[in-house]
This record gives structure tokens, C-alpha cells and sequence, in this order.
DNA sequence: AGTCTTGTTCGACT
DNA sequence: CAGTCGAACAAGAC
């Protein structure tokens, strides 16, 4: 699953792997509703033979920005996977475009569910725009939170996972991250104390920095799963202390881990901790 | 056969 | 009217 640390390793590996400066020579659509907002004609026109000046991340988007302006905006959602072949390969069952480098190399967008979604597009999408504050950037600081918790009056699972609130967490650092701040994900966001929203501040910054430092979770060992680039599982899986760990000893204070649902998402927690 | 996954959209409710 | 919240949806693996 895609959240803010493994799509942050996608684009260090794309950028890496040296595709600014190529340019598109062929688009191939195989299961053209993975493009959104335009037809695949369209998109195939507006991206062959353009150069890739950048890839940056927003959120959960991957942004690959084009000599012409127009920008390629990416979501992997759950089994979205971006690989680089080094040359022309035969595409499998669920590779579903294909951008062919001048280099000869290509690089694909596979995706088991087929929820992921690709747009072109000079300006910036309504839901892009609509993102909260980047919780790894300066902008995301403690009193930001304090005001913007007490602002609301939700639970705080949900909140965190609302990406217009803030950009780039899902399911598991949310659980992680409510974990180290000893906050049960149902508390109401308006009774969560300045002390506890500046460890949670923490709590997601450190969660996210580990994420990304392990090169992203990847939980299992299906195709589904989330591999990088150039086929590299994340090492963070191991790092998890909550994440679908519920009958496991909570590694703080031994109580066993519980799995709950909140707002209709598999959610875990140690009830003591967390009570 | 049912569950699980994400994020958006829509409708209901306060 | 605004904020909140649940249901539905897309698609396939297990």
C-alpha cells in the first residue's frame, strides 16, 4: 500500500535511475481507464516526444514534469507499481502503460486492481490542490496541528487519513503514528490535549522518516504487494509495532495487540498504551 | 463467498 | 450552509 514513505521511493529511484533529460518516444495504453482526465489519445500526443525535466512527489502523487509544461500527475492507490526495464520487454497481464525511453528503456505503470490512475495536465488537478500540508516539510509544524485538531471535531483515525487535511498518510503510519503518541485512533480530535498533538507532531514525522530511510513497508510477499523501481522490497516491515500485529505483545508494554475497525479501516492498537 | 485494500463521491444527518 | 460520517464504488487476489 502506496502511503508517503513508498511513493517517496519511488521518485528517489526514478530520479536516480537517471530519467530526467530522456525523452518519451511511444506511449503504450493497454487498459486505457488507467488515464484520467483526458482520452488516451490525447494523452499519448500530449507526452511523445517530450523531454522529463522532473520528478517530485506531492502527497501521494507521483509529478513527472514535461518539457511542455504539462505534468504527468501518478496515484498507485493500492497496487500501483512504477518499474524500469532496461529494454524493451514483453508485457504481462497487468502492465497497463508503458513509456518508451530514447534510451531504449522503458519504464511501466503495473497495477494488479487496476484503481491507479494517470493524468496529463498543465494545470494542477482539483484534488492535488486540495492536499493538506506535506507532514515532512516546514509547514507542517506543532502549533499548525494544535489549531487544526481543536478546529475540528472528528475522530482523529479518519482525520489523519483525510488527505485534505494532511497529505500522505494511510492506513499503516496512521496506526503507527497514534501508537507512539499513546492515542487511541477514536479520540475525538478536539479533546486531544497541546501535549499530545506535539507528540503526535513527532510521532508522524518519525514514522515517515523511518519509512522512508527503510525505503518503504512491504508487508508480504504477493505481486500486489509494494516493490520500487527497479524491483526492491521496503524494509520497513519489520519496524511496524502495531501494524497488523493484533495478538502479537504490544513491544512497549507487552499487552496484546488488538484489531479493531474504525471508520470502516482495519485498524490496531494496544488497548493499554492506547486506552 | 466474503474480506481486504485507497481515496473520491454522494447522500443523510445534525 | 457547513461539518461530519457512512455507504458505495472500482477490481482482483486470496
Amino acid at each position: 500500500m502506496p502511503e508517503l514513505p513508498e511513493v517517496e521511493t519511488v521518485v528517489r529511484d526514478l530520479n536516480q535511475s537517471g530519467i530526467c533529460g530522456c525523452r518519451i518516444k511511444a506511449v503504450t495504453i493497454k487498459w486505457p481507464r488507467t488515464i484520467d482526465g483526458s482520452t488516451p489519445e490525447a494523452f499519448t500526443e500530449a507526452v511523445r516526444g517530450k523531454t522529463i525535466k522532473l520528478v517530485q512527489r506531492r502527497g501521494k502523487y507521483i509529478i513527472i514534469h514535461l518539457c511542455n509544461e504539462n505534468r504527468i500527475y501518478i496515484h498507485l492507490r493500492m497496487t500501483g507499481k512504477l518499474q524500469m526495464h532496461p529494454k524493451e520487454f514483453q508485457a504481462g497481464k497487468h502492465d497497463h502503460v508503458v513509456f518508451t525511453l530514447n534510451s531504449g528503456r522503458q519504464l511501466v505503470f503495473n497495477d494488479t486492481r487496476k484503481f491507479g490512475r494517470i493524468t496529463m495536465s498543465a494545470e494542477v488537478p482539483p484534488n492535488v490542490a486540495a492536499l493538506g500540508p506535506e507532514p515532512l516539510e516546514r509547514e507542517f509544524t506543532k502549533a499548525w496541528l494544535q489549531a487544526a485538531l481543536s478546529g475540528k471535531s472528528r475522530a482523529i483515525k479518519p482525520l489523519l487519513l483525510d488527505q485534505s487535511f494532511i497529505a500522505g498518510l494511510g492506513n499503516i503510519y496512521v496506526d503507527e503514528a497514534l501508537w507512539q503518541a499513546r492515542i487511541h485512533p477514536e479520540r475525538n480530535s478536539r479533546t486531544i490535549t497541546h501535549a499530545e498533538a506535539d507528540g503526535l507532531h513527532r510521532a508522524i514525522r518519525t514514522v515517515l522518516k523511518r519509512g522512508i530511510k527503510n525505503s518503504g513497508t512491504t508487508l508480504g510477499n504477493g505481486e500486489s504487494n509494494f516493490y520500487s523501481v527497479a524491483g526492491h522490497r521496503g524494509r520497513n516491515a519489520d519496524q511496524l509495532k502495531v501494524f497488523r500485529r493484533d495478538g502479537e505483545p504490544c513491544p512497549a508494554c507487552g499487552t496484546t495487540i488488538q484489531r479493531l475497525v474504525v471508520g470502516q479501516r482495519g485498524t490496531h492498537i494496544c488497548p493499554q498504551c492506547q486506552g
